[in-house]
DNA sequence: GATGAATGAGTGTTCATTCAT
DNA sequence: CATGAATGAACACTCATTCAT
């Protein structure tokens, strides 16, 4: 019983492997259920056993990699911009890892099937909110300005992170480098592209 | 021979507007041919008689919707900031005229199919070599910042945008109103997230 | 008005030669009227102003291919063997100096569509019928053996015929050539493959 | 295990089979993939679990049908007159009970799509091969002339057979009828269609 | 008489989904 | 619970034919 319990999950988790890297390959319209299964080694049908559709299994591996993404674990109190960049390097490093995940992940942040936004939304809510809660505490603090609502702060922060990304792959990994892009997207997100005023510690 | 120009042309252009509707709608793999001949009245034949291939079509949508929004005319030789206003306000105002365009544009921006990619950027060209044009002028001034290539700031910036108008059509054009994101894209373009250090004149 | 009647016995017969080398190249399954009416020089509408309909053009391809190969001359009252080779002797010619229409007789002697079967066999008459003559008489003579009717015979030779003319055509005019081919199918059909017992005069 | 493995081979069975009458009635251009499915009992789709494409399955009709029509087991050391009729006469049996396989391979013996060709040819090897063994043996022993290359030959034979079976099928089985098309074809070939000279034993 | 834009039925092929084993 | 054969709706694309100019 309980190896039969365990035997599900870990069935379940190679298909969600298997599916990431498919999705990140192809996108969900032209990803191939087959190619999911036989990548798992394991047959067709049983993808229906564990999700209701290609597209119930599609939204388990956003949320999946939502829930990853999310844990990287912010610090302690510092500055926000050393927030943000813990924040950053955390999502960097494990987009690095699960590369399928990541793909996944930002493509859809990108440009959803419409029918599908609002629980991919929903999927992403961990993620996005842990940046609105260091933007509303930056706030409070006079770290960040106060004239734009924090959430759509944190939605064009997480989009320049994603479009940093995307740049990153399809240069071949070269323009920006991965490691680069943290530094970048808080410089230009809380800096601007005006002029250098106050470098500031 | 005269009517007989004009009609195609007439025809060339219907079929490029409800392509460009059933494309924002679906996006390009569920986008189907029928719905599009038959939106625009004519049969399944006629947009072969124009367009070699669905794909074929998706890109005149992207290229005509490029070519309208990169005609919103720059400023003289005001500043940085009233030169990138300029733009995106022409390029919001084209997107609020023509929605079913821009939603294709945008899409596309963010995310293209990968074989497409090189000829969606090639379409896209006009656009953004406007504002990489605007940004390098600025960073001669002094207006920009110097340490980040202006192409890639004008991709940020060009992102920025894109994001705020997914945003206002996925909130049912609420938040952000369209009216509002050229100021709101330009300030945290320029500005950044950080507390306003110095209004400027 | 003799102009007119010129001029559309002119567009007529360029439409029956292009057709043919259409027919030729691909079948009458594959032949594309567009093709046909381009390599004429015309628009695909007036070939419907010739012909009712693409198999009415074959057809009249066909009907015009055997009246050329049936008009090689016969020679005098010499021995069967002599007027067999003359008559072969007339169709590889004319084969040779209008290879398209050639290709498309042989084709559809050999596989026709079953609906055009009659039309085809009926086209094709005046070619068989001119070789059944000649074996009719050189069975009265003595010439040819008695115990076959003279026209499965010559549908039996014609169709030896063609099947060399193909295996000719399929080698690229190496094996046979065509000069060789009449020699070589009155030889086998008048000998027949068993040892040679008397060479003759 | 054992099931489903019969089951398969029954499958792909019925579908060779009805794929055979379709290919025989309307060619490989014009059959139905949809025909052959239905008439088999089953969905499109399935034929496409066996068979990449339409091309692919009529290729296999093709070599079903050379596979059973050689198998017709050629006699002892008999004269070479005795061996073709044997073998004739093994193939025209198979064609009697297999009629749509053999018009498939007889309509493609005479003229195939000139890309399939090759692949044809291959197919139908055996069938050749084994006239062609025969007629060598034949030449070798002094029973076959041997200024014809046997392949030739066998080729020239096979085709009249074929020609003999496609004007039995056209007049209704009537002219000339199955049984008769052995002799009728042998005869001719190995004896000619001049006077006959020595009966022989 | 010539044109060629419009037509639309027909085609081969794919693939997510089901279900009997 | 896993399987994979069967399904059939959906699809992009072709092309012979028509007809208004």
């Amino acid at each position: 019983m309980r190896v039969t319990t365990e035997t599900k999950r870990a069935t379940r988790h190679r298909l969600l492997e298997s599916a990431a890297a498919e999705f990140a390959r192809a996108g969900l319209q032209r990803a191939s259920v087959d190619e999911i299964s036989l990548a798992a080694g394991l047959a067709k049908g049983t993808v229906y056993n564990y999700f209701g559709s290609k597209e119930e299994l599609f939204l388990a591996v956003v949320e999946e990699a939502c829930a990853r993404a999310a844990d990287g674990g912010a610090p302690a109190e510092a500055s926000t911009r050393e927030r943000l960049l813990a924040t950053l390097r955390g999502f960097v490093g494990w987009a690095r890892e699960h590369e399928a995940f990541a793909r996944v992940l930002v493509r859809e942040c990108l440009m959803g099937t419409p029918e599908l936004y609002p629980r991919v939304i929903a999927a992403e809510a961990p993620y996005v909110d842990e940046l609105t809660a260091i933007l509303t505490v930056g706030a409070e603090r006079g770290e960040v300005r106060r004239d734009t609502p924090a959430e759509a702060l944190a939605l064009a922060l997480a989009g320049l992170a994603d479009l940093a990304l995307v740049r990153c792959w399809a240069s071949g990994a070269s323009t920006p480098r991965l490691d680069e892009i943290p530094e970048l997207v808080v410089s230009l997100f809380l800096d601007g592209a005006g002029p250098r005023t106050a470098p500031g510690p």
